[in-house]
Formats: C-alpha cells, structure tokens, sequence
DNA sequence: GCTAATTTTTAGATCAATCTAAAAACAACT
DNA sequence: AGTTGTTTTTAGATTGATCTAAAAATTAGC
C-alpha cells in the first residue's frame, strides 16, 4: 500500500485545483475554462460540457480573490448600521441579506455604535477590501463630505434611513413626515391637544423629518403647546423624557416618539409614576418592531418597515453598481399607522376637550 | 489652466497607486515597500522613514485582495446566526464585531433562516473568497458532517450557541442545562410543583441541554408532571403552546421557555386567555433580551449574555486561525437567572402546596 | 586593505484569475 | 484549391501583492 499515493494524505493544505488543472484535465486552455466558468456564449456547446465536467471531477473551487484582482467587480457590499441590537436592524440586515443573496453578492457588516470614528474606520477597511459598495446609515455626526469621499474611492454608496450629503445622491428609507403627520393627526381625532414629541439630533435628516412633521401638524391642527424634546434614542432616553415632561405643568396628554426603543422607555417611565399608557398619556412609537405588539398596553407605532428598506437599498446599489454614472434615486416607502392600545382617547380636562372637528387629511 | 494636467481629471478610473508607484517614488524596490508595509524588523530605519513618506504622499491604498492571493491570510470571517432579526442575535453580533474590530478583521454575516440549504450556499460562496473563519450557530438540521468539511476547507470554524459535531470542536455559548436547572430550582422554590417546558428541536445540542435540565430538575425535586413541548421557537409558538397547555387538566402552573421570543408568546397567549402572567401561571423566559425587563408584567428570564458569547466566539476563531493544530476549546459561559415579575408564587390550591423544603442547589 | 560576518536590499517567480489580440479551425463561397 | 468570413481557441501579458534566494552594502575582525 503506497501512502504517498493516497491523495487524502495532505487534505489538510488545500492543494488547491485552478483553471490551469481543468485545463490540463480537459485538454484545453485556461482561457477556456475561464469563459466557460463565465458562461461565455463564444465557447462551443462540446467543449463547455467537457470543461464542467473537469470542473466537477477535480472539485474545482472558484476564487474570486483573484478573479477580483484582474476584474473589476469583488461581488461584496459593506453594510453600516449603527446599532445592531436594536431589532429594527436585525430585521434591515435581513431584507438586505435576502436581497444580495439572490444576486450572489455578499456583505460585511458593521456596528459604528453611532461613532463617526468607528464607522471611518470600517470604510476604510472596505476600501482595501475593495468592496464594489457600501450601505450607509450614517453615524450621528458624519461629515457631509463623506458620501463624495466614498464615490470618489469608486465605491457605490446608498445611504439608508438617514441621509447627510447634498442631492442628488442614492437613498432608501422610510417618509418619517408622513408618518408623524399621520399619528398627530390620529391624536388630534381622539381629542389631544398638549402633544410632544420625544428624541432625536438634528444632524442627519431623519430627525429633521421627524421634527418637521411634528411642527407642522402643530401648525395645521392649531395647536399651540409645543414641546420638543431632543436627546439619543434609546429606552432610558424614553424613561427620562417623559418623567421630565410629566412633572411639568401643563403636561402633556400624548407623546410621539423617536423610535420604539424611545416609546417603549416613555411607557415604562410612566408605569414608574403610577400613571397608566394609554390612559394618562397615550404613547405612539416609530418603527413597529415585533415587540410593540408584546408590550403591555400593546404600542400603536409608525410601521417604517425595515424589511423592505433593506430589500430596497441592496437593489439600489446592484443597480448603482451595474451603472455608475445612471440618475441617482431615492426610495421612500410609505409608513403606516399602525394603531393599538397605548393610544387612547384624552381624558376630558377643562382644555383637553374640544368640538370633535373633522381631523383633515394631511396633504 | 492645464486641464489635462489636473490630478482630478480622471479621478473616476481610481488609477490606483501599487507597491511599484511608492517603490519609484521612494527610489527602493518593490519587496523593500512591501517589507515597510508589513513592519519588518529587516528594513532600516532611514528607509523606512522615506518609505512611508512616499505612501503617505501617494494616498496608497492596501490591496487586501492581492495580498491575499499570494499570502495565506485574508482577515475575513464569516458569521452565520438564524435569526437576525431576534434581537440576541443582534446584540451578539455586536459582540463579534467589537472582538474582530481590534484586531483588524472584518466579517461576512449571513442570515440562514434555520435552513441547511442557504447555510451550505452562505459557506460555499465563503469558501470561494476564502475566509479565514466561520463562526457558526448551525441551522436547524445541520449536517454534523459539516464541521469536519469546512476544517477540510481550511477555514477555521467554531460552532456558537448550538454544536451539531462529535468533539473535539470549538464551540463558544452559554450552559443553558444550568441555566434551565436554576429556573426550575427558582420555581420549586416559590412552591411551583406543575412545570412544563416551552419549545425547541432536539436536533442540536442547545435544545437537548435545556430538556436535559429541565428533565434532570423534575427527577431531583421529585416532580411527577411532566410536560415538554417541541416547536419552532417564534412568538406565534409560544401563544399556541400556551393556549394547549392551559386548555389541559391539569394545567401547569408555571411554564419554562426556550427563549424569551417564546416566552413573550407564552405571556401574550395567557392574557388572551384572561389570565395574568406570574399570577395564573408563573414564565421564565431565556436570554434576557432587553426587551425582557419592558414587557408587563416584566419577564424572568436566563440570561446568556449574547455579546459576551459573541466576543468569546471570536476570540476563539482567531485563535484557531492563528494556530490549526492547537486544542480544540469550549467556552460556556455561566448563565444568570434574572428575576423580574413574571414568575410568582404558585397559587396555593390542593396539590400545589408542599412543606417548604429547602430547595437543593443543583450541582 | 582584505576577508568574513552581518545587515539590507532586490530581482524575479508566484499566486489564480481575466483580458487582448492573434492564431487555429471550420464553413461557405468562387 | 484558394479565398474569404465566421466561429473557437489560445498564448502571453496583466493585476498587485508576497516570497525566496541571492546580491549588495555595511560592519567587524585581523
């Protein structure tokens, strides 16, 4: 028994096979393999055939390392997200990953942590990955400047969710205004009138989105309290906003939030003070993450969809990268309000009630 | 003006800068660059000096691709979870992320949905860009072959929360078989004596050390109901678990979940019912997601500290990388269990009362 | 000043693909 | 058979780094 012969022997050092294996197997050259492995319609039908099955034979494994190094594409995306663990996230990350995955693209992913630092870092890391693009939400504080920086670098960028830069430039994301605009408008037809707005920074724009839409709801239903409360958005945000707003006088009868991480916190700052959601203060989230049907009263919230945002930014980049010099675009899917128990009707107080005027359709 | 003398031209075609660029700029060879790049001691002082000047004053960009082509190493990794949007997964991930930022890796994720065949498509487009690693939390059904295959491949691989191989491997999660053990112990102890188990498959390990502990737990404090309910493990689950288990006579008393997705299924599903979680019957989730501590009334749950896994399982895969023959290790972290609200007291009734026996703390 | 030992530097092959431009094979005409 | 026109195939350069083995420069020893 020759042990030398045994080809099992060293598996361990990936003696790995390459074109010029198939096509020593096959009896052609490597240029040949290579267009057959390119599904190139020069090569004739008996050829193609006997290559694949070299190809089979040897358990040949494409590398696409060294195919990137003298094409042009890499086939991989970098995705930036600053907060992973909020399942807003998890759920975009899934739509972009269902979406790449169809077109055999495959991407990096990182959590800047809100940090314009981290997230510099990643890039660049990307860059010498040469990764063909990138899906940005941008950190809190990105300079402007950035997306120019990155398509100089030849790296299609699609900004999602928020966006920094000076049109035209890609973006998916979800119309925040609207969806402000439809929960005050639905708070203003059961009766509230003291209505705030909790969370946000105002240096990408999907605060600005968010605040415009409070501001102009305000305007359009004639509201005069006003109270707009800025800060980071997670749930201890939520919980110290709205012990902040409660104990001031006039309160507010309602608040509608950042995201649902803000909500979630604004319930539970409310539990804390005996005061019931939905009772003493109806609560409306941005998002509608799983877990606002869970929670207890159950969270009316802006539905944003982050599945499909994700689907659509890793389209818009195929498509951006397939064409670089094309139109930019911009996707904004439509929210929906979807309305649930932390809502209720105002108490009727001595200014809370109001004449239930027809609550015009936001245009 | 020179138009056609302006660097930013043709800024578009990255003319980008190699090793050869800096070599001529710096009057050195190429393999002297490449030396500086990789801070060899060989290379003296005043070259280096001059070396990097000229890389600096070029903008030279690393080729990860090329270098991987002709060394061994790509610094990548791929990361396989089933359920991203499950907001574990995120924070995990997150985890992952900080360990392989530090030292300078970067990870592929994918999104395997619990299904083998997109697992196997995810790991053999990996294979093609030649990752250093897989860290991954096997889908449902997994091949326990496949271990074996991808130290074939070369890649590093090491299995997270679940383990579908024969030892030895490497495996980083949590000890869930304890973790079951302290709820069940917790239970008993507040004079729980009918306590069912929510969910899970028995095809990989981590389900099988929960009913182990689960089935270790009722042997120990001599409890004869016995009730442990396979499923996937959704929300959906838990409410139609639940919705069984209480239309039964006799009903349990407290209920232990798979994780906390299930358990906030198994409270929604009570409160359908009219029934008060941790009143009617006692819920432990496991995981401790954040959202654990905001649901009402707030859910006990077995913490597994995701983020920690995630580190640990990357610490792991760098480890393996940086030495294949090494001892294979398992990292299983401690769980807590977190009290809240959800798990009260058993209602007294006639067979649920018993002596208050000091309850055993399981070995 | 010359050899030996040591430190630095480098030429050229290599990794595994793609791409260009030209050669070879084949068919269709005079 | 010879010319032209397609259809296939291929040799060899190229991509941007690393690696090896040898050359060049420097220092040390006598």
């Amino acid at each position: 028994m020759h042990l030398d012969a045994l080809p099992h022997q060293n598996q361990r050092d990936t003696a790995s096979v390459t074109l010029k294996d198939i096509a020593a197997h096959a009896g052609v050259s490597r240029s040949t393999v290579s267009l057959v492995l390119r599904e190139s319609p020069l090569v004739a039908e008996q050829t193609r055939l006997k290559v694949q099955h070299s190809i089979k034979a040897l358990g040949y494994v494409y590398n696409r390392g060294a195919a990137a190094l003298r094409g042009s594409r890499t086939s991989t995306l970098g995705v930036v997200v600053y907060d992973i663990a909020n399942p807003f996230f998890g759920a975009m990350v899934a739509g972009i990953d269902a979406a790449l995955n169809r077109e055999g693209y495959v991407s990096f992913l990182a959590n800047s942590e809100d940090s314009p630092a981290r997230q510099q870092r990643f890039l660049e890391r990307m860059r010498e990955h040469s990764v063909d693009g990138i899906l940005l939400c941008p950190a809190e504080g990105t300079n402007p400047g950035l997306i120019n920086t990155l398509d100089n670098w030849g790296m299609a960028c699609v900004q999602v969710l928020r966006h920094v830069a000076k049109p035209p430039f890609d973006y998916a994301g979800a119309n925040f205004h609207q969806g402000v605009c439809q929960a005050m408008d639905h708070l203003v037809r059961l009766g509230h009138r003291r209505i705030a707005f909790l969370g946000g920074h105002s240096e990408h724009s999907a605060t600005r989105e968010r605040w415009q839409g409070y501001r102009e709801s305000l305007e359009h239903h004639q509201l005069t309290y006003e109270r707009l409360l800025r800060s980071t958005v997670t749930r201890r945000d939520g919980v110290d906003m709205i012990t902040h707003l409660m104990a001031e006088s006039p309160a507010p009868t309602a608040v509608v939030c950042h995201n649902d991480m803000v909500a979630f916190g604004a319930m539970l700052g409310l539990k804390r003070l005996g005061l019931v959601p939905g009772v003493d203060c109806a609560v409306i989230g941005t998002d509608d993450v799983e877990e606002a049907s869970l929670s207890e009263p159950s969270l009316t919230s802006i539905a944003t969809h982050p599945y499909a945002i994700g689907e659509e930014a890793a389209r818009l980049a195929l498509r951006r990268i397939a064409n670089p010099e094309g139109a930019r675009e911009q996707v904004v899917l439509a929210p929906r309000l979807q309305i649930r128990n932390s809502c209720g009707a105002a108490r009727p107080t001595s200014d809370a009630t109001l004449p239930n005027r027809a609550a015009g359709t936001h245009a």
